[in-house]
Order: structure tokens, then C-alpha cells, then sequence
DNA sequence: AATATTGTTTGTAATTTTGCGAACAATTAA
DNA sequence: TTAATTGTTCGCAAAATTACAAACAATATT
């Protein structure tokens, strides 16, 4: 028993989705992923929640690596992190592909 | 200010990554795309967590509508949920596709 | 130096998630 | 009927998430 084990891949992909999992980051990154960078202040500016939230969002969509900032005094850019993106959309990809149905009758009689 | 509303798609979005937001919950995921359906009991022998814990993921995979599972005396047959399947695979490179970097160059300075 | 602008960090509260053992339900076998 | 098998549900505890206001830091402006 307990023969599996999880993968670096799995956990890595655990942590994307995990960073995906709240409907207001969803909307930040599709925000980022349209302008291709802006400031904390136009994000700010977009969203119905207080400050220190949207700082809070952005700071898990960075340590997840789903996104980057620099600092440009006084204000802070952000951008969708390129090399991590694509990781993440091969991992999602990865996953969803290895579902194949072979045969058009629905499984568990559904 | 607040002008960005969170559409329909997005929160089905967040939904489906948050249940992918855990690693036994993609081992699950995977588990159930390669062999297509198994029992609960194939899935619980392979994982080493208490068997409630493991009933308590497959609820929430079965909630967020990636899996369905229907019981078969004694047992119960799990399998992925080819239509939301298809949706969520859908939405996710729907997202990833969102971002296309023009430039060779990165943003943000990096 | 004093003030304004831009975000982050801190402290706090409410809610959700995660995990387990024990109890429970439902069917099957003896 | 009694016992065994298969999973779910309940009750609980620890930890993580979400959100906000207020305080703070760092640069730019006056």
C-alpha cells in the first residue's frame, strides 16, 4: 500500500493551480497576461478590494512564479513571468492530455 | 475605480484550479486519467492518507465536476468527468494562450 | 525639512482547508 | 441473523486562506 508518490511535477503543478485558485488572482493574470505589464496602482484601481488585499494576491502569484515585479520608484511593475508560464501551461496541457477517452460511451455509466 | 468585473468562465476557472490545488488531488487526477475508472479501494491503497481524508478529496474532485463516481454495490466506481474534462482543459489554455510575448525581450526588466 | 505618492507589512478576525479516528450506512457472505 | 466488506459522514483539532484598516517604508516634490 501507499505506493504512489507524488512527483515534482505533480507538486509543481498543485502549486500553479493553487496560485489560480482564487477567482480574483484569475483576474490578474488575465489583466497581466493582456497588457503585458502595468502597475500595482492600475490593478489597484480595477479591483473592488482594499490594497494591502491586491498586494497580498500579487504576492502569491510571485512566490508561485506565476508572475513578476520591479521596482520602479515610486511605483511597482508587474508583468506575467514568461519561463514560468509556459512551464505552467505545458504542466496543465500535460495533465488534461493524459485523459484520452478511447471509446464514445461515457465511463461509470453516466 | 472597481470596473473589472469577474466574468463567469473566470470563476470557473478558479474553481477548477482549486481543485487541482492539491498534490494528492492531482495524483488522483492522474491516477484516474491513465486507467480511466477504478474503485475507491484502488485509488485509497495507493495513497498513504486515511481513507476519510482520501473520501474528502474525491468529494471536492466531484464537486468541482472533474471526476463523477457511481456506486456499485459494495463498491463505488470513480472515473473522470469526460464533458467538464474537456471545459476545464478548455479554460486553462484558454488563459495560458492569453499571454503572447511579442517580444524576445523580456518585461519587467528581467 | 516637510509633504505627498506608491505599495508593502503588520495585526487581527472570520472562514476554509486538511487530516484523522470513530461511528455509521449499505450491500454481500456465512 | 451475524459477520465481513466497502465507503461515507461526523466531530474534532491544527493550519492555511482571505480580507481589511492602520502603520510603515521609500522615493519624489515643495
Amino acid at each position: 500500500m501507499a505506493k504512489l508518490e507524488i512527483s515534482d511535477c505533480q507538486e509543481r503543478l498543485a502549486r500553479f493551480a493553487k496560485a489560480m485558485s482564487h477567482p480574483t488572482r484569475i483576474a490578474i493574470l488575465h489583466f497581466l497576461a493582456q497588457r503585458n505589464e502595468c502597475f500595482f496602482g492600475d490593478i489597484h484601481e480595477v479591483l473592488p478590494i482594499a490594497k494591502a488585499t491586491v498586494s497580498q494576491h500579487l504576492s502569491e502569484l510571485k512566490e508561485a512564479g506565476l508572475i513578476q515585479g520591479t521596482i520602479e520608484p515610486p511605483k511597482v511593475k508587474y508583468c506575467i513571468n514568461p519561463e514560468n508560464w509556459a512551464i505552467a501551461r505545458q504542466l496543465f496541457s500535460g495533465m488534461f492530455d493524459e485523459y484520452r477517452p478511447e471509446k464514445k460511451d461515457s465511463c461509470c455509466g453516466g
